[in-house]
RNA sequence: GGGCAAUUAGCUCAGCUGGCUAGAGCGCCACAUUGACAUUGUGGAGGUCACUGGUUCAAGUCCAGUAUUGCCCACCA
């Protein structure tokens, strides 16, 4: 038997690993002539621990993927974990610096640091792995992936080198985002954005007035910009010149007239900085400017700013300022100018716009074939979208997708730190142009590791053109580069993809999963992500295969506290840890209290009082399992030997049929609303059924009249449809009361409907039993009679006589009545409270305890609500409009509202009337 | 500046394509305790569905506007 509660702590580990061993997480294990569904996991940082954000996706496609195996889908989840270049790298060196290390790039050096990464990764990788289990996420770990494993490499070599040769990736002195904390450039998805107050200067320069939030960048300028159309400067002319007394003396500059100029602000005037400004930058390539740099990659100022080399931005500034306004060169200064500081997302540190050499990828060039045109990566990643070929849901993330993608520009695919894919270039140190210093960078001097047949890795690093040996680029790839590969990349054949005799495309073509399992099913996801790497995802695939990486895309939301607020790690009070939960109140419970009450896309509160909750839902089902068992022990019915379906029809109660009936329909519910993704409907759909429904009607009707099959058969079925949102305890239960010799729960088929067990009427007969409980019970309350008291019950109906004569038993237990009287005709009873149902009176008799003011006023307020029912039922059907617009079936329906409220009504009235005293 | 969302019981949230005397969980009040379950049961109280207009026979549900909150994007020197 089983124990009193459920203990979550004593089975998880232990089924997880039964799972696990079995096979049962393999596409393998399922029916071979079933469909695929992939789920390609969203890979963990491999930096550490598995948060709440973790814990909602793991749930969510958890519950994907075992609904799909359920109904004989060849199911494949697959699992790793992300390298997350500069995440891991920081994380590495501050743990190094923590140890004591002063400065660990350059006391280690390039290989070993990598090294010490690489073990710090492994480690880390084991936790995640546990953690993961621990959520009972069905994934097959036999085919478990690292973005940064020889295989990943593979593929994003071969893609680097394609999209060189297609003209996609280039080299070139562009503006990028300098971090110089960690010393890398970042993308701009991975900025953010600061508010910061501080002092707007403006000053004088030459016949102008300039502002300024950035006086230390200003040293070289010697460009004025102005709006074309700007009347206040029509007498200069595009061309001129003219000088200037400025910071270290006399300047030539020139004027220059330019749209992009917004004549509101300030005096519409401005010099430009164009190695420190995006704007200035495309400025200045428009009108073939020169650029100068101010800056240095450490934030300090160069030769160019004379007596302030050297120094840092922030001590310089009123330095700079200080000399300008004792030259009389400050105009004015407003110190509550609002700006917004661009803020490196990972390092924290304040980004400096820097041109610097760097590997993009060009997504504006229309080469790639897609749909027989050729495309660009931006049209096509718009495209799929479009038209549907890949689905968002909430749909409302189009619009800001493709708000995104208008903006996109070039991708800047570089990274100054060791910790990643090694950008796969050669250079020959003899093949180099004469001009070697030129800043702008040509093809030819470079080689990429396989531009024709030989792929990388490179067997060898000498020259194909002059035998001397070559350098590799320094540089490593944006982590996102190889995360974009995911669906597809994991499904390569670890050996063809070490073979260096194949293409990319051989490679695809003669991977066997690739070819079963590509393109994905769902992609499952945070809409924070949605731009890192859901549309680098749909880039990247469509390109590298000619498919779409995923036909769906789930979007869920942020987990917060229960008031709002983010959880961080900077403020662990804050912070839920799902093993904590899991440890307190099993996984079975944190899963559904993530699941339940959340919308894709909309963030959602989380607090321990809600898992509880769960828990005790789990916990109901458990004992509700165990009175099934009881049952079935009590009767001598073996429940693992029961067959679903076989028992005679007329050994069925009423009670019966209407819970076979409502399992029918709770099958389609269920079936349908996993299939849609509705999966916190469903799950309360599950929730009450099996508590208000199952547990406080059919169990309760069972104590009077026990059917074990039929027990067994619900309880079962209930076990199948809950499975993949409780995988534990359902398993659990099911080696209770599955079949002998069936299939473990996870690998079971799913429940079908059975038209032929629907019974509406069964169902409608038991909603009158429940009415009738229900109104007597409270009649007790009302009334103050204490529950162990016997009662004398009354009760006429024109209708249900039959119907409530042969419930009487359980009209009996239920209520805890003596005696019961039921006939149609109606009677009167002095010294009773009365209750009345559509065309059931039920009087409930109360020799020496009757209170007739109680009952005059409890049935004077039902009287006045009943009245203003009527009155609105009516009017609306004395309105012909309504009764001749709206659908009959509606107007139908009202009316027989309004006759059951009348009839209801007069019966009150009639018994106010019989009230004494 | 542009966009997206939210605003329903004390709290956290459901309420799909308009038909609801507006629901759930937690909390609250009253009662109940020897066998499924106190991680419980029974009954109950709690809401002019942010505001203003509009469409409609009918609006929490659709439209427009307002307010408040949150998020995303852009960015002005």
């Amino acid at each position: 038997m089983l124990d009193k509660a459920y203990n979550p702590q004593a089975v998880e580990d232990a089924l997880y690993k039964k799972w696990e061993e079995s096979g049962a997480f393999r596409p393998e294990s399922c029916d071979p002539k079933g469909e695929p569904f992939t789920i390609a996991m969203p890979p963990p940082n491999a930096t550490g621990q598995l948060h709440l954000g973790h814990a909602v996706m793991l749930a969510l496609q958890d519950i994907f993927t075992r609904f799909a195996r359920m109904r004989g889908k060849k199911a494949l989840w697959l699992p790793g974990t992300d390298h997350a270049a500069i995440a891991t790298e920081n994380v590495v060196i501050k743990k190094l610096q923590k140890e004591g290390m002063k400065d660990p790039r350059k006391e280690l050096g390039r290989e070993k640091l990598v090294q010490t990464i690489a073990e710090f990764v492994e480690e880390s990788k084991a936790t995640i792995r546990g953690q993961v289990r621990k959520m009972g996420a069905s994934c097959d770990w036999t085919r478990e992936r690292y973005t940064f494993e020889p295989t990943l490499n593979r593929a994003v070599n071969e893609v680097f080198c394609k999209m060189k040769n297609d003209g996609l990736i280039y080299r070139g002195h562009r503006i990028v985002n300098w971090d110089p904390k960690l010393q890398t450039t970042v993308s701009d998805d991975e900025l953010v954005y600061k508010e910061e107050k501080g002092a707007f200067y403006t000053f004088q320069y030459g016949p102008f007035q300039i502002g300024t939030a950035r006086p230390e960048t200003k040293f070289g300028d010697k460009y004025v910009v102005m709006h074309p159309k700007d009347k206040r400067y029509s007498k200069f002319k595009h061309g001129d010149s003219f000088d200037a007394e400025w910071i270290n003396g006399p300047v030539r500059a020139t004027v220059i007239k330019d749209e992009s100029i917004d004549m509101e602000f300030g005096t519409g005037v401005m010099t430009i900085t164009p190695w420190h400004d995006h704007t200035d930058f495309e400025i200045a390539e428009r009108h073939g400017l020169e650029k100068e740099q101010i800056i240095d990659f450490h934030g300090r100022l160069l030769d160019v700013a004379g007596e302030f080399k050297g120094m840092k931005i922030d001590e310089a500034r009123p330095l700079i300022v200080g000399k300008l306004a004792s030259k009389g060169l400050l105009v004015k200064t407003d110190e509550n100018y609002v700006h917004n500081k661009a803020v490196s997302q990972r390092g924290g540190g304040s980004i400096e716009p820097q041109i610097k050499l760097q590997w993009f990828i060009d997504v504006k060039k229309q080469v790639v074939p897609w749909k027989g045109q050729k495309m660009s990566l931006k049209e096509i990643m718009h495209d799929v979208i479009h038209h549907g070929d890949i689905k968002i849901i909430p749909d409302r993330f189009n619009k800001t997708y493709f708000h995104w993608i208008d903006n996109l520009r070039d991708w800047c695919i570089s990274r100054q730190i060791w910790w990643g894919h090694r950008v796969p270039v050669w250079y020959c140190g003899k093949c180099v142009d004469e001009k070697g210093k030129s800043k702008e960078v040509i093809s030819g001097e470079w080689l990429v590791a396989s531009t024709a047949t030989h792929h990388s890795p490179l067997t060898t690093n000498h020259c194909p053109d002059c035998g001397s040996s070559m350098d590799q680029d320094s540089d490593t790839l944006d982590t996102w580069f190889s995360s974009a590969m995911w669906t597809w990349s994991t499904l390569l054949d670890p050996q063809k993809a070490a073979d260096p005799a194949l293409s990319l495309a051989e490679m695809l073509k003669s991977s066997p999963d690739f070819q079963k399992f590509h393109p994905t099913s769902v992609m499952e996801t945070g809409y924070d992500i949605l731009f890192f790497w859901v549309a680098r995802m749909i880039l990247m695939t469509t390109y590298a295969t000619g498919q779409i990486p995923f036909k769906t895309v789930y979007l869920h939301g942020l987990i917060r506290t229960r008031d709002g607020r983010k959880m961080s790690k900077s403020d662990p009070d804050t912070m839920i840890d799902p093993l904590d939960m899991i440890a307190k109140y099993g996984a079975d419970a944190l899963r559904l209290s993530m699941i339940v009450g959340q919308s894709p896309g909309n963030d959602s509160r989380l607090y321990e009082e809600k898992i509880a909750g769960y828990r005790n839902f789990i916990n109901k089902l458990w004992n509700a399992s165990r009175f099934v068992l009881m049952q079935c022990e009590e009767k001598g019915v073996d429940p693992k030997k029961v067959v679903s379906g076989q028992w005679s029809v007329d050994s069925l109660s009423l009670a019966d049929r209407a819970l076979l009936h409502s399992l029918q329909t709770l099958i389609a519910d269920v079936t349908s609303g996993l299939e849609t993704y509705d999966l916190s409907a469903t799950g309360d759909r599950l929730y009450s059924f099996v508590w208000d429904f199952f547990c406080d009607w059919y169990l309760e009707l069972s104590k009077g009249e026990a059917n074990p099959e039929v027990l067994v058969h619900a309880l079962r079925t209930i076990l199948q449809l809950l499975h993949p949102y409780c995988p534990f305890v359902t398993e659990e239960l099911w080696s209770h009361v599955g079949l002998k010799g069936a299939q473990s729960l996870i690998a079971h088929p799913w429940p079908k409907e059975e038209k032929k067990l629907h019974d509406e009427s069964a169902f409608a007969d038991l909603h009158v039993i429940i009415e009738t409980v229900t109104a007597i019970r409270r009649l007790r309350a009302e009334n103050d009679i204490e529950a162990g008291k016997k009662i004398t019950v009354f009760i006429h109906s024109k209708k249900q006589v039959a119907l409530l004569t042969s419930q009487q038993e359980h009209l009996l237990r239920m209520t805890n009545a003596e005696s019961l009287t039921i006939d149609a005709k109606s009677a009167k009873h002095e010294n009773a409270a009365s209750a009345f149902l559509a065309d059931i009176e039920i009087h409930l008799s109360l020799a020496g305890l009757f209170d007739p003011v109680k009952l005059k006023a409890s049935l004077l307020k039902e009287q006045a609500d009943l009245s203003k029912y009527v009155t609105m039922l009516k009017g609306k059907l004395s309105n012909n409009s309504f009764t001749d617009k709206a659908p009959q079936e509606l107007v139908d329906a009202e009316k027989q509202k309004l006759e059951a409220a009348e009839e209801k009504l007069k019966k009150i009235e009639e018994r106010l009337l019989g009230i004494t005293g």
